[in-house]
DNA sequence: AAAATGTACACAAACGTTTGATTTAATAAT
DNA sequence: ATTATTAAATCAAACGTTTGTGTACATTTT
């Protein structure tokens, strides 16, 4: 007994009715009479009826949905992000229409036109590591859908997004090295495009010049943040002229790596302190703990990314004014120390 | 210059042609001369014609959407599935609508219907683990919607599942305990109603057995694995008038919180070793590590539940007979020694 | 030269809703 | 008694596709 689902028509003709009054007792309308509104709604329900969204979905131009599109949903931090999004999406009545580039710009394109073509009312990017243009997330404003980008975000005027300050977050922590003694701190940041890098080296630098200590760029290394680069960027710093003896990392799987090469290569009396990003869960039960973490708050990225994004769409269903604001929402980082 | 998305409409309008036979040049339909083909193409490309998905979703009755219910999003194992998930569906051209239930059965109920509504074409459940009415999962049945669940399944005769036998990683976990010369071993298990506990338990009584040695209840302790009833476990297991020198923990998140129960209240000269399983990515860097993990495979049960998920869509594409066979997949789970 | 075949396109229905405009009948106002 | 008002329901268009059937014309077959 596999039946097709119900459909409106079906009620309308069973009552002697016509569709859109059928319709409009579902809906309550004032015009239909009360006596009816019970007929319909009743046997709508012993029929199991419920509405179909693609059709309503095309009916109305909306589909109450949401993309996401982030890079790795293996990194805590996106699925912590993605955690909160459907939260606020779910109290919100919206759904999450989810896919990941892996960090690959034209996995991106493709599924920003996926997501175009699945007509989502909106979209919550954080933006592939090497994305290096950006015309596809331009395309989707002609559309008049738009994108709230996360974490992670483009280097583009007119946009809304909600970022952390790394800027603050990393200020205190070379204040915090600086304080314990430290005057030779590496630092290995991510790649140059990205902002979340130039956040970390202006934060590095301007703290340096604050406490007046000489900015030295042989100290800062880029990479890309796969194991086998940070082990070079190790070897360079170790090998700097200096004595290094901390480290900011760009993130806490960048120290995970880092600290293991130390481990495997190094004479174990080589006790540099590390300072991390990040601050996964698990990293307070790590062998070897960075002294302190830069907190990047997932959750409440993602839950402010979110509530901007329906808001604009709220926004959006009323006003018919352009709106030309941009939501440009800075959550400050804070160094969080690992206690032991 | 918000232009709303071109139709086809307006194409067959532009070019003085009927909107089939716009439809069927984009489709490369034989019917269609090559160079009227051509035309429509170039000037669909020229208006960036992008076909209007919800309205070929009701046209054709699918979705190519396939809609993922699990507990926790910010669970290590289900991030790591929901990752293979969407790389499956990717590749055969599907999107993944995410819900989560927080383990709430009247949420998880709540998005059967959604998703129902939503049309998706088929879904991937692991059910909430204090889910013990199911009719929501057999209403999609007669909706012809395919249910493949993973890892946590329901007591159900006849669905299509991918899990993992963890009753032989439990019977290696003991073995390889037993091997040790452990002979009060502890089992911090989860809520009784999820199969994986049954699953647990067997192999552990099993394992017992098999090695002669009398297995004994009060070793086994059920809980709902939050924090603060494993340590009420733990508390209970020390108690024991048999000194428990190993403890299998339902998982890693359990054995953290009874490693650093023994840590903070017990005198560390206690030497408990603990298996546990998942074996999440970090356990690695952990401080005191469980001595092995029975690994459950997240990504490959994703990824076969994907496969087969997708795999009943095709079939039902193609034939029109009733497929009645089930899948029923069982990944073997293994125990993996965690080198220190 | 008539019939059969093939080519290139158009017509129109269908998918399941919502919603503005209209109709019908009953009721109230003048 | 006539007109205005209200209530209750219907009609029909629209959303953007796909697809079975129909049609006109040219080409081939006999």
């Amino acid at each position: 007994m596999q039946s097709k689902p119900t459909t409106i028509k079906e009620i309308a003709h069973l009552l002697n009715l016509s569709i859109s009054t059928v319709s409009r007792a579902l809906h309550d309308h004032r015009s239909i009479g009360i006596a009816t509104r019970q007929k319909v709604k009743s046997l709508a329900a012993e029929l199991n009826y419920e509405p179909n969204q693609t059709a309503i979905f095309l009916q109305q131009g909306k589909t109450k949905t949401i993309g996401v599109i982030l890079p790795e949903l293996s990194e805590d931090f996106f699925s912590t992000a993605v955690n909160a999004i459907e939260d606020i999406a779910y109290e919100q009545n919206y759904t999450v229409l989810l896919a990941q580039s892996h960090d690959d710009e034209e996995r991106e394109k493709q599924l920003v036109e996926k997501m175009k073509n699945h007509r989502v009312d909106g979209l919550l990017i954080s933006v592939a590591k090497n994305t290096s243009s950006y015309e596809h997330f331009e395309q989707l404003k002609k559309y008049n859908i738009p994108i709230v980008f996360f974490d992670r975000i483009p280097p583009l005027k007119n946009i809304h997004f909600v970022a952390c300050n790394m800027e603050t977050g990393t200020i205190q922590a070379l204040n915090y090295l600086i304080q314990k003694g430290h005057r030779a701190i590496g630092l290995i940041n991510g790649p140059t495009n990205l902002y979340a890098s130039t956040e970390r080296r202006d934060g590095y630098i301007n703290a340096l010049l604050k406490s007046r200590l000489k900015f030295d760029p042989s100290l800062v290394i880029n990479c890309d943040l796969t194991k086998k680069e940070v082990e070079l960027a190790m070897e360079e710093l170790l090998k700097n002229r200096r004595k290094v003896t901390a480290i900011v990392t760009f993130n806490d799987y960048v120290a995970l790596y880092a600290i293991n090469y130390l481990r495997n290569n190094v004479n174990s009396s080589n006790n540099i302190v590390f300072v991390s990003y990040s601050n996964l869960p698990l990293i307070q039960y790590m062998h070897h703990v960075p002294a302190a973490s830069v907190e990047q708050y997932p959750y409440k990225q993602g839950q402010k990314a979110t509530e901007i994004l329906l808001d604009i769409l709220k926004q959006k269903d009323e006003d018919t004014s352009e709106n030309e604001a941009f939501y440009k929402v800075i959550i400050e980082s804070n160094l969080i120390e690992n206690l032991k």
